[in-house]
RNA sequence: GGAGGCGUCGCAUAGUGGCCUAGUGCGCCCGCCUGCUAAGCGGGUUGGGGAUUCAUACCCCCUCGAGGGUUCGAAUCCCUCCGCCUCCGCCA
């Protein structure tokens, strides 16, 4: 949520804004004529229930004027009484129906407010999904056809090694999901490993977060407007499982004024992920760059709007750290305005090389979120004249589990169906420095 | 799942229809006093919205877990929901 006094103050701004992403400009004006309809409604209340107020502190004492006094003095306070009482009794309907419709116009400015998405950053590359800015590429791509064999997809690696299997999940849960099992299940615990020990180096605090949350934190995280398709639901309970742990994180610290000195507050948070992906029948159908369920260690950063870009900066830097302990290429990307959901400012992904694909594919993003989400979920601190300010948040992904393991299988493979281990990975791996292939090859696990 | 209890200002507590403009203590902030510190004394200390302003101050409205209701008037009475605690049952 932006703050709504931009309509007052420069509307221009949100307008360009919305132009940038691809949204329609025109609805500010319709936002800025709710604006100024609410604010008559809401003080066409407040100045009659002042008066009601007013009227109520008179009523008491007379009361008591009418019961305790005798003669003239009491019929003349009865019949002023009664007077009273019927001017408080039609002022009390005034007042309900002027807050009635003081809060019904209230109620449509905040739902159409929540359709706004956040104001990009003047930094953002402008354009749709293809006018990102390269900002760097790092490693280089290995040249399978010199070496002398060409490259198995990350699957067929998997299933040699006995390390993932997708029929099955199939058959239990459908398509789109996956087991990891043996080296496959400990190359994920060892990434998790590898990723918390680096963030705890860095001075991120570890979090298992709850992977089920309520309505508010989704919402706060800007994950039920155009993405809400994405999200699984439980109506039944009225919770969502999330599609990543920026939603708990976030929402951890909501209706909370922070203390200044404790920011930026970092966390790095391990969960499930559970999307839907809706809407990309046909896209990424083998293997498992593209699941329904997944883990994942997101860091995530409360700090002030003066930090934040230093932040992100910071956030990319442990991204980039991270693969760059794996080994594996990559290239860096400005997001441009048109692909920034609708919670970032100004996202960098990191795409790493997929030989199979040969191309890069997203393996992390680090989103800028600005006030976006703070202030919807209230989030602030004190700023230096004490008042309660919304601060800023900020997420990286660390490691996305699937689309690493992907990287690292196909990237580090051998003719012989081996993959080598990164080194930096090998002490969370048993000091092994290869996944070697079963010794009796075919159905794993005593498939019939 | 069943029974009962409880949600008040940072914390603790008072408040059972108008005298609540929510009191008191602690903590915190400012000042006074004071070799220094502590104590003592005085003042301040929820958050949001609006009006006004160059910006303040002052002013108005809302805010006693949330939302409805009763009433001229609700922290207080009624209903629904949420959270916490105790006991019982079940459970990894």
């Amino acid at each position: 949520m932006i703050d709504q006094r931009i309509l007052r103050d420069n509307p221009e701004i949100l307008r360009i804004s919305q132009r940038k992403r691809g949204a329609d400009p025109a609805i500010v004006d319709e936002l800025i004529a709710l604006d100024q309809d609410r604010r008559s409604l809401r003080s066409d209340f407040e100045a009659k229930r002042a008066e009601q107020k007013q009227l109520g502190k008179k009523i008491g004492p007379l009361q008591r004027a009418a019961k305790t006094t005798q003669g003239a003095d009491r019929e003349a306070a009865q019949a002023e009484l009664q007077q009273l009482l019927q001017h408080a009794a039609d002022l009390s309907e005034s007042v309900k129906a002027a807050d009635a419709a003081a809060t019904e116009l209230e109620a449509q400015l905040s739902q159409k407010w929540l359709t706004i998405d956040n104001l990009v950053d003047d930094a953002s590359p402008v354009g749709d999904e293809d006018a990102f800015t390269l900002l760097e590429t790092v490693g280089t791509p290995r040249d399978f056809a010199a070496e002398g064999f060409p490259p198995q997809d990350h699957l067929a690696v998997g299933a040699r090694l006995g390390a993932i299997d997708v029929e099955r999940a199939a058959k239990v849960s459908g398509s789109r999901f996956f087991y990891l099992l043996g080296d496959g299940a400990l190359l994920e615990l060892a990434l998790l490993n590898l990723a918390m020990s680096l963030a705890s180096k860095h001075g991120l605090t570890p979090v298992l977060p709850p992977a089920l949350v309520g309505p508010e934190a989704m919402s706060g995280t800007g994950f039920l407007g155009q993405a809400a398709e994405n999200v699984y639901q439980l109506p039944q309970d009225d919770l969502y499982l999330v599609g990543t742990a920026e939603v708990p994180l976030a929402a951890m610290h909501s209706d909370e004024i922070l203390d200044e000195a404790a920011l930026p507050i970092r966390y790095a948070g391990y969960s499930p992920c559970f999307r839907r992906e809706a809407g990309s029948h046909g896209k990424d159908t083998r293997g498992i760059i593209r699941v329904h369920q997944f883990d994942k260690v997101e860091m995530f950063v409360f700090c002030t709007p003066e930090q934040a870009a230093a932040e992100h900066e910071r956030l990319l830097g442990w991204e980039k750290e991270f693969l760059n302990l794996l080994e594996i290429p990559y290239r860096v990307i400005d997001v441009a305005t048109g692909d920034l959901g609708a919670s970032a400012a100004r996202k960098f992904d990191i795409e790493a090389w997929i030989p199979t694909q040969e191309r890069y594919r997203e393996v992390t993003s680090a989103s800028n979120c600005t006030s976006f989400q703070a202030r919807r979920l209230k989030i602030r601190y004190r700023d230096s004249h004490g008042t309660p300010t919304p601060v800023a948040t900020l997420n990286g992904t660390l490691v996305a589990m699937p689309r690493v393991i992907v990287a690292i299988l196909e990237n580090h493979q051998n003719s012989d169906g081996s993959v080598d281990i990164p080194s930096a990975l090998q002490p969370f791996l048993g000091g092994r420095s290869q996944l070697t292939p079963p010794e009796s090859p075919g159905a794993p696990h005593g498939a019939t």
